[in-house]
DNA sequence: CGATTGCTTGAGCGAGGTCAAGGTCAGTGG
DNA sequence: CCACTGACCTTGACCTCGCTCAAGCAATCG
């Protein structure tokens, strides 16, 4: 029995509410807790889930973050999502019963570790924690779709400033400082996800302190104008 | 009870392996097919589900083709999706319980029409019908996502090319041609889709046809190279 | 404390957007 | 059946955004 300490419980989860738990009952939370494990914490660059391994576990991340990338033909890196504290890892593999991308932690991550077979059986039972799983995929293939149609047709400057929008949302959703937060992906791995080179990225972001709209220092981001940011993003 | 001629059946749909009935028993099939109502067949331009309207059913496309998008803060339509037969439309209603898009049928089609309460119970009740609605849903997360990436950084050779790839492998799961169909989407709509301007799809569609990789006809496209095209995509 | 990785800034260039004009096709009504 | 109309497509000319190449600086890590 991994749930020794309470700080693993789903009930003192500050992610609850984004995560598999939510609307789920005292009892509920306490049946999902009995299968959900610990993963030991990774490290920086330390990578989590390898394309084409077996799906054994769904992820969810307690604390840190992680980015998942593909591998492509040329060999090229290249990144299709960035994970925060309540995200689910594993959601692409579901389909095929293995893992479909690479998942490797930007800093160190703290992580809940749901085994898929336990998991299967319990949906069975639970309706409302088969209704939030459904609510989660259903949600990510919405967000996925739609950031497909907003960055293809906008220009470097807005993907840049929806990027920091929608990074600033999912902070505030999750309790932390919606204007004041670290980026914990490189330069370049924003660039690779935006499409942009780095050199773009690195001349936006000063041109965006320029004028006043935030303040960057290395990794820490200050919004200093949300609304002027918000319309940028347009 | 609307399943009276045969034809709407899902055992005598040449579209079940890619649809929900896939790895269904014969009852489970029949369960299934209980529920399934057909939906009067949408003409060109027809809109089959406005963005905000609640979520009541799940579409299967029998025959046709639809495009789902969005319309952004400025009023511009954004393109997400184009969804041919066996492709089922409204995953990503499921969160909010409404379509988050608008669906518009690009020909004559005919769809299944899913009631989603009814889904819901046979959900409880069928672990294999469970299975290929979470199948589904994963896919559609990992190809949006992979899509995204794939686009993202690519010149817009690679991308119309990879599009007419995709469109080919698709036709070709489906039992058709995979080197020959017909483009039921305007030249707008796919520069749309791809973040291209018109003028751009055009003036590449011709280069193509110049380097004898594929022959287009207005709407018909032919693959004459079909592994020169492949390249090209990467 | 050096070495490596990440970030910034500048200069030049090319892919793809915009604007413009003309051509083609499908649907409609006479 | 044909003429008309509006939507759709093609091609050309020009210009701009963002990429590439290059060089130097800053931060992090062993």
């Amino acid at each position: 029995m991994a749930n020794l300490t309470s700080h693993i419980h789903c009930q003192n989860c500050s992610m609850a509410a984004l995560c598999l738990p939510y609307q789920l009952d005292q009892e509920g939370m306490n049946r999902l807790d009995t299968i959900i494990q610990r993963h030991k914490p990774l490290h920086k660059r330390d990578v989590l889930v390898n394309a084409g391994a077996p799906l054994k576990y769904l992820y969810a991340v307690r604390s840190g973050s992680l980015k998942s990338y593909t591998i492509d033909d040329n060999g090229v890196e290249q990144i299709i999502d960035f994970h925060l504290p309540g995200d689910l890892v594993g959601f692409d593999a579901l389909a095929e019963g293995q893992h479909r991308s690479y998942s490797q932690a930007l800093e160190t991550t703290m992580l809940c570790e749901v085994p898929i077979v336990s998991l299967d059986e319990l949906v069975i039972e639970m309706p409302s924690l088969r209704k939030q799983m459904m609510r989660l995929m259903s949600s990510e293939i919405f967000s996925s779709k739609q950031l497909l149609g907003t960055l293809n047709n906008r220009s470097a400057h807005q993907r840049l400033a929806h990027f920091l929008v929608t990074l600033s949302d999912r902070f505030k959703a999750r309790g932390l400082s919606s204007t004041s937060f670290r980026l914990t992906m490189t330069r370049a791995d924003i660039g690779n996800y935006l499409g942009l080179s780095v050199e773009t990225i690195s001349r936006i972001l000063s041109a965006l302190q320029g004028e006043g709209v935030i303040d960057v220092q290395n990794k820490l981001v200050n919004i200093i104008e949300p609304a002027r940011l918000r319309e940028l993003a347009h």
